[in-house]
RNA sequence: GGCCGGUUCGUCUAUCGGCUAGGACAGCCCCCUUUCACGGGGCAAAGACGGGUUCGAUUCCCGUACCGGCUACCA
């Protein structure tokens, strides 16, 4: 019998949620809603030193972004709560004290002195990082090495310990992971890892199985740098008697640096100009502000769509997928072995699609929202278009006409910005070189037809300009670059006469004389 | 060092034994465009290496090399 789809996500409260996370949510997610089953979230404060507040608001911030809706979780509830870690505390220890008295774990109270004593001590050439392990543990001090009368005196009282998992001589822990396929690990190489910690909460190891066992996880799906505990979560199914009901693993691949090797983190992206968190995340303690994709003007699909190609794909050619499309066609045994390195140009591209592709009624909120925080004249931070002083129609076509220009919605803002207010600085220095008398009495003429003219359109002022043009025996050519920086202030924007038709005959008329008196004055 | 994992164009990748190795991003060239883009066309660019297995290996197996992850009372 299939038992119901319940997968989970379980960041820790520490920071910014970086792209690597998003992605390991997006999979977890996309793999849910493809069976019909729950995606939990839940939040693994297990560690008090490296509590950031503000962080865990911050994920969910994130998930609502990125439309990746938990089913359960600390603020949607849930039949499993609570979702927090350290509102569970009780509970691990209750399991901890059961392994103790199965003998698959033990006491142990060596100081965190005594521990890097320990690492100095047995370091050498061959072996650098001594671990507490079925050597070592027969030389520090434990249930295991001490008399059950020491241990009952210690423990009575209260001497700080920990509970560690006792790991099996020689045994082979293999499982399947739906990516790798079969793995294997000798139990000998493995270290007894700490279950429970001094301050009585439990380390990720026994909260994992604990949580997911409890919490009725059907697959479990993380980063590839847990693969090496993936014994010691083994074992604890098993020791704990919950065999029957372990999840299915798979161990997500790595995302990498761009160049060099190695896993991207957030330094990769302050190095090299792009973000790694999904949004802005700035940090309680330094104040150091760190970008997101969202601030940087990704659209929130294009940045979903990014992060599941990476790594997985269905097997044809297309690139561009909807939310819906990629609940379709996902497929966990399509996702890759290796790491991928992360490409800023590429994920640009696909931002770039989106915007392209979408309605001006899809972009025209968000939009709306950059020009205002660009301080274009019309457009009010918090509100949208309908409600400022924009008139919603006029932007819907200025979109239209700009979008296919724009890679990030921040180039909406030099796109569109001169449709909407007259631009503050013109390129004259580049209309100079070639300017002479003939053609500012061209411009003053063309601006006195235009004043005239009944039908404000495209093609009949086009059409006006060379019936002037030839006039005068001026060539076209010559004259639509200065036109152009006259009206948008530089050399870019969709074609002049569409941006005079939108403008209007009155700001058209202006910006022509504006931009002849500053010449003449140079 | 040990353990585990990985390895196709610069990058992301297709290929589930038949390959003239396909696509996308980036690069270069051309067309379109009286700006910048979009769009269209083209060029260049890859199976880490060595052994097997096989009629035939990018694909399967084994070594080697290289890269990565882990090696905390962090996750």
């Amino acid at each position: 019998m299939d038992k119901k789809v319940r997968v989970r996500f379980a960041p820790s409260p520490t920071g910014g949620l970086h792209l690597g996370g998003v992605r390991t949510v997006l999979f977890n997610y996309l793999f849910a809603k493809k069976h019909g089953g729950d995606f939990i979230l839940r939040i693994e404060d297990t560690d008090q030193s490296r509590f950031v507040p503000g962080a865990e608001e911050y994920i969910f911030n994130t998930l609502a972004w990125c439309g990746l809706t938990p089913d359960e979780s600390p603020v949607h509830g849930g039949p499993h709560a609570p979702y927090r870690q350290s509102e569970r505390k009780a509970t691990y220890k209750q399991y901890a004290e059961q392994l103790v008295n199965a003998g698959h774990a033990y006491y142990a109270f060596d100081t965190p002195e005594e521990l890097d004593q320990m690492r100095v001590q047995y370091k050498t050439e061959e072996n650098p990082s001594p671990q507490y392990n079925h050597v070592l543990r027969a030389k520090m001090r434990n249930s295991l090495t001490l008399s059950a009368d020491e241990v009952a005196a210690l423990l009575a009282a209260g001497t700080p310990h920990v509970v560690r998992i006792k790991m099996p001589l020689d045994e082979t822990v293999t499982f399947t992971d739906m990516i790798r396929g079969e793995v294997s690990f000798h139990t000998s190489q493995v270290d007894d890892k700490v279950l429970l910690k001094a301050d009585g909460m439990p380390t990720y190891h026994l909260a994992v199985v604990v949580d997911d066992y409890l919490m009725k996880i059907s697959h479990a799906f993380r980063g590839e740098e847990w693969l090496p505990s993936a014994p010691v979560h083994i074992l604890l199914w098993q020791y704990l008697g919950w065999s029957a009901e372990m999840p299915q693993w798979a161990h997500l691949p790595l995302i990498l640096k761009p160049d060099g090797n190695g896993k991207l983190s957030k330094r990769d992206g302050d190095r090299l100009g792009f973000p790694v968190f999904a949004m802005d995340w700035t940090d309680p303690k330094t104040g150091e502000k760190t970008i997101g994709f969202k601030e940087r003007g990704f659209l929130s699909e294009a940045f979903v769509n990014l992060l599941a190609l990476l790594g997985w794909n269905d097997g044809t050619d297309q690139e561009i997928f909807t939310m819906e499309e990629l609940i379709r066609a996902f497929s966990m045994d399509r996702v890759h072995k290796g790491g991928a390195k992360f490409n800023y140009e590429k994920a640009l591209w696909y931002n770039q699609e989106w915007i392209k592709r979408a309605a001006p009624e899809q972009l025209v909120d968000q939009v709306a929202e950059t020009l205002a925080g660009a301080g274009v004249e019309g457009f009010v931070a918090g509100e949208s278009a309908a409600s400022a002083g924009v008139d919603r129609e006029l932007l819907l076509r200025v979109i239209q006409l700009v979008k296919e220009r724009c890679t990030l919605l921040a180039d909406f803002v030099p796109q569109a910005a001169f449709f909407f207010a007259t631009p503050a600085a013109f390129d004259t220095a580049s209309i100079q070189p070639k300017w002479n008398d003939q053609k500012n009495m061209f411009f003053i003429e063309l601006a006195k037809a235009y004043e005239s003219s009944v039908v404000w359109e495209a093609h009949d002022l086009e059409k006006t300009l060379k019936e002037i043009a030839a006039a005068q025996d001026l060539k076209p050519g010559e004259l639509m670059l200065p036109l152009r920086i006259m009206l948008v202030g530089g050399k870019f924007g969709p074609g002049v006469f569409d941006i005079a038709e939108i403008i209007g005959k009155q700001a058209t008329i202006d910006r022509i004389r504006k931009v002849l008196s500053i010449l003449e004055h140079n």
